[in-house]
DNA sequence: ACTTAGCACTCGGAGTATTGGAGTGCTAAC
DNA sequence: GTTAGCACTCCAATACTCCGAGTGCTAAGT
């Protein structure tokens, strides 16, 4: 692969990422290689086309780039490209009207993303993968009814209504809640539900034990949260004309648990990550590229936020631009719970 | 409008609404009137055009219902749709998995009546008016730092991190969180910032009182929430194979905010409601109907949910399974918080 | 007064040429 | 290694034809 290979490689992503349509020797050799004449280029077309970068539709068409030669611009040919300071201030400005509690973050992360890159975000919410009590507190609401607040790592709260036995008062749950504390503050609920019984407890404390682990239980599965935005961003890229591919890649992203796995599998790495078309291993996403990084706000918060677009989506200002919502994320949820 | 032309009518949206294609008068004879001659139903076809209850594409095509003429067969014609006992159980099954949080629920609610209606579904989040102080909790999470849980009714939660008197202890707070509860017990927002202070309250303590009527505001605006699920059924309508068309629907879907306004206004009136095409006072709805409910839990908990598709959607059917999934998110919730 | 058979007419859609031009590969000369 | 020249390919756009479903109207029948 010497330059001028690459050069041109550079050029059929960069011309057909903008206008959709297969390029040919002769509109390359006019805006990019002033120097070269059409049939070099053509000589040079054919062999990226016999090393598997670029594609003919059909035989007297131009050039399209392949998964292949997307990947090789992505790894050596991708250039620096710099938010414009206006719109960074936009995206700023976006999250500062974002509400109270980390979903409504998470969503207009999505919203703001998928604005700035004219494609579908996706945001995981945080995976705690182990959430670990804080805090809990028992409240009588009625005789035989009592709620139960959890608190736990990554400032996440669990409530519920619990039947107990009706002559149970206040004040001895007020003890239970105490001696719970305890016990299990700092534990996961794994660890809490391992835990030897107390031989002198109460069978309700006992039995609120189990309830206990089992909220920290659904606090951890909270996570699997999926929020998506842009579909309507979706629909007018030229690739999802057909209704039946557009409606392939809809299914994914509505089926949350599909994208979900995707993206809590590919989550553990850091850094950007750029999947491309055949490199998805979901089917219907194989015509897709996905760009992901993580957010973080402090060490227990921390999720998943991406792109899904198609495969000639401008991965420069993609990743530039999911930077800095990233970025942005975790900064907005640090604040919100500092 | 006498009865045969009511028989005509109800035969054109059904077959219409099954086959897409405009309807002729020689395909009404054959299927729906043996008994008729199809110049006689041509006759009457063309003044059900005159009285604006159909509409033909072209001169020489079939007849298509008007908004006019669903709205007629909403209003007089629909028949009552029993919904089949299987699907009866799938949706409680469906159900039964849903998870601890509200937001789960109406999340699944959301999912099952799509699936079932094979449209959009849209659900807004219980618009609790007034959020009511159930229970508040302060948390020390470091030196000058505590976390303020608040439980309101409905289940809800909020949290927050608060700056305190490096000073304060645990057992301060839990002596704060206690004289709270004690006197703002089951006050709203509004209720706890005009009662008077207490005198001999802590300053840091009475600071945190405006805190916690924040935190129940939040809490009632929290129900802005709109949730929708089934865009992939809306793509396969042939009636939005045009991008542009579907788009603009999506771009309803997705702004939140615009749904939510157009389902407040709605949700106040009881019943089942429909708005087809033009009644839509959303200029990108004018090409779709709406079927909406609401569904409720208690008194406190309620919200409306509904079915977004082209006008030709089936109403008799989506009623039906629309007033069905209502009721069983009704009954999940209640569950969840009994 | 309503119904119906008959008929001329309309019009969209599906299928079939026609054609222009962008693009290619190859060859031979530089 | 580069380039001009040229024959060739094939899509996409346009035009054209034609079929038939469907209409409205008229005149006759009940």
């Amino acid at each position: 692969m010497d330059q001028r290979k690459e050069r041109i490689l550079r050029a059929v992503v960069s011309d057909y990422t903008e206008t959709v349509v297969p390029v040919g020797s002769h509109a390359l050799a006019a805006r990019y290689f002033l120097e070269l004449s059409s049939a070099t280029i053509r000589n040079e077309l054919s062999e990226l086309v016999d090393d598997g970068f670029l594609a003919q539709p059909h035989a007297s068409a131009g050039r399209v780039p392949t998964d292949r030669g997307y990947r090789y611009f992505v790894d050596f040919l991708l250039p620096q490209e710099v938010v414009d300071p206006q719109l960074r201030r936009a995206v700023r400005q976006g999250f500062e009207a974002a509400a109270h509690d980390v979903e409504a973050v998470l969503e207009v992360a999505a919203a703001v993303l998928s604005r700035l890159v004219e494609n579908v975000a996706v945001v995981t919410g945080p995976a705690n993968t182990t959430s670990r009590l804080l805090h809990i507190d028992l409240v009588l609401m009625h005789p035989g009814q009592a709620l139960m607040v959890e608190i736990a790592t990554g400032n996440a709260a669990y409530q519920r209504l619990l039947e107990t036995d009706p002559l149970v008062d206040q004040e001895e749950l007020s003890g239970w809640a105490h001696q719970m504390n305890e016990l299990y503050r700092g534990l996961s609920a794994d660890e809490v539900e391992s835990a030897p019984l107390v031989p002198g407890w109460a069978p309700g404390l006992q039995a609120m034990v189990l309830d206990l682990a089992k909220g920290l239980r659904q606090l951890a599965t909270r996570s699997a949260l999926v929020i998506h935005n842009g579909v309507r961003n979706l629909v007018r890229q030229p690739e999802f004309e057909d209704p039946a591919r557009l409606r392939a890649v809809l299914e994914v992203l509505e089926a949350q648990r599909i994208l979900g796995d995707v993206l809590a599998q590919l989550a553990p790495q850091a850094g950007m990550q750029v999947l491309i078309g055949h490199e998805n291993t979901v089917e219907e996403l194989r015509e897709c590229s996905l760009v992901l990084t993580s957010y973080q706000a402090g060490e227990q918060l921390w999720g998943t936020i991406g792109v899904v677009g198609p495969t000639r989506i401008r991965y420069g200002q993609v990743a530039a631009r999911l930077q800095l919502v990233s970025q942005a994320t975790g900064a907005a949820l640090a604040r919100l719970l500092a």
